[in-house]
DNA sequence: GCCACCCTTGGGAGCGCTAACGTAGCATTG
DNA sequence: CAATGCTACGTTAGCGCTCCCAAGGGTGGC
């Protein structure tokens, strides 16, 4: 027996292939195939039927060549392990599968090098948008933004200066609404937990409206600790520790993400330790995490899956139409949760 | 002033446009900007030079069709959102950044008939070699990893038959084995906790091994609930709550996540519950934020980027020698944590 | 019964790039 | 100094598909 579909010996299948299969051209099957001009329903079945059996897949790559469409959108973002940037991954995808276009994601691990690196990479592939995470580039992936001919937008952060489209919130702002709302609860004694975060420029930013916002209260920072790697909600643990060992007269606890303040209240909570009244806390972001909790740990939302929709949004408007730049800033409320005293 | 930089009004820049810039053929230049064959040293300057200042970048769509080559790999998962995938994400992409491969995810949210699509549209990119989750997929998919013509790797699983190759663990045994370890312990009211698995064969693998290893040992479960939606932690801590005052008597609990077990975990503690003595408890897949929790639940660990790596391995291994299907079944050890009393 | 018209189908060119081969130019050798 | 070898670069011919245009064939109106 000759075993014909045996793919090994095979070279791949073209168009031409179902066309001989089906008796037409191959224009007609690439117009089927596509569900694009006028055929009759009888030589669309045939023409179907055939691609089918031999089980031809469309070869995307020379169709886009010829087209001069890619139906991609490149996505880059700093890293997928944390909680948020999936979200915002998923808020994309919701609104992309209901149209032609394909996301495709490009990782930087907060490195500009590397953002430049993928950036290039993904350029080549020649998208037809670009969704990126935050404002700074390296002038060499700006001038890329600029001159890529497509739709860009930046999200998660609006606190600068937009190549074309963005969307997002102030991460300064949040940081100074909630410096604001812990003087205005009466607490005195605040320590600060993040991240490392020369490159993370949004945790930095919402670093920077807090201390600012204390400053104008006449308050200083009285302790703050940056950690580096490892598991967030083990190190908020570790590290709340030491810091209530270090100074036990804080009365509040402000975490850049949920994830280590988490930690940090489970650890506080163990303890023993009176919350809100005696002692505050509150992280960033609105992690779905929290609702799992003892107590909810205040916090503010970033509104991460509303933006990956806003930015697929812009990309999609911008497919037909030629649109100029537009930034759309959200702006979350702090939801105090139960680790904040009222003010 | 007019501006030729301006890119709105040019179309985009081709090999051509950089070889007339440096007075070398396309040919050079293409050679010089994939640093292949034989160029001299200023020619090369010359042309690096010229494509700089325009800013091309090269069209990779035009040069995968004329090369017959695209460097992608398609990774095929579930979800982006657990813990799970991005973990092996992770393992595959640090493999493949040594080489010039470059992973494309796609999501096929643990539905059959999307997966199928998604494998599809990936394969009429033509990629180097496949990895997707799991060994169960529809006929018509299967048909297609068949007759692909390229490596695919089928992760995470390996109870059943692979397409070509495999790597993961087997969650039948892994199941069986915490039953097993629960038993010499000496639990005997046993309670069972998961996601409505119909979909999620891994899970639902674990969950037949678990009851398989208790019925050996002559014990039925006593209870056992199946949730869907929302956020675990949460999740895990509400039915938890409602199972143990359904069923008072219950002493272990085994839970089909890491995540559930940590909401049940938090709850159990809360309420003083005597653990491990009085109590047992089980979850899977040993992710990082237990490190985070009060005590250290007992899991198998999924080998998550492990997997990735070994799977990324076996694709590049393909790509330069033709190689036989191979599986790989890797065989982590239960950590029995604190959640556990010693058998 | 003939022509205009529309619906359906096919032919040719070319998208931007690279594999394969060809060739000019220079150095080396006996 | 002719024959040889090597390096550096150019030429030709597509890759598989889609765009543009034209042609065939059936239908309806007068």
């Amino acid at each position: 027996m000759t075993d014909t579909s045996d793919s090994s010996t095979r070279r791949p299948l073209t168009l031409r292939d179902v066309s001989e299969a089906s008796g037409v051209s191959e224009m007609t099957v690439s117009r089927v195939l596509r569900n694009r001009g006028d055929v009759s329903d009888a030589t669309r079945a045939k023409v179907q039927e055939a691609a089918r059996t031999l089980g031809y897949v469309p070869n995307k790559i020379a169709g886009a060549l010829a087209s001069n469409r890619v139906n991609l959108v490149a996505v880059i973002i700093p890293s997928m392990s944390n909680m948020v940037f999936p979200e915002v991954m998923g808020g994309i995808s919701s609104v992309l599968e209901e149209t032609d276009l394909q996301p495709v994601v490009g990782i930087t691990d907060y490195l500009p090098e590397k953002e430049e690196k993928v950036l290039y990479e993904m350029l080549s592939w020649r998208p037809s948008g670009i969704i990126i995470a935050g404002l700074e580039h390296t002038d060499a992936a700006r001038a890329m933004l600029r001159n890529a001919g497509i739709p860009v937008v930046e999200i998660m952060d609006t606190d600068g200066n937009p190549t074309d489209c963005a969307v997002g919130i102030s991460h300064r702002r949040a940081g100074r609404e909630m410096g604001e709302a812990i003087l205005e609860a009466g607490y005195r004694r605040i320590g600060f937990m993040g991240t490392k975060m020369a490159l993370d420029h949004r945790a930095r930013k919402r670093y920077e409206g807090f201390v600012e916002a204390l400053a104008k209260g006449g308050i200083e920072l009285a302790e703050w600790e940056f950690y580096e790697g490892g598991s967030a909600l083990a190190k908020g643990r570790e590290l709340t520790a030491s810091m209530l060992e270090k100074v036990p007269d804080l009365d509040f606890m402000y975490y850049s993400n949920d994830l280590i303040g988490a930690g940090g209240l489970l650890y506080c909570k163990e303890q023993g330790m009176d919350i809100p009244n005696g002692f505050g806390m509150a992280g960033f972001n609105g992690v779905e995490l929290l609702r799992g909790l003892p107590v909810k740990l205040a916090t503010i939302d970033s509104c991460r899956r509303e933006i990956g929709r806003a930015a697929a949004e812009m990309i999609v408007a911008r497919m037909d139409a030629d649109l100029p730049g537009e930034t759309i800033t959200l702006a979350p409320v702090l939801e105090p949760g139960d680790t904040m005293r009222a003010g």
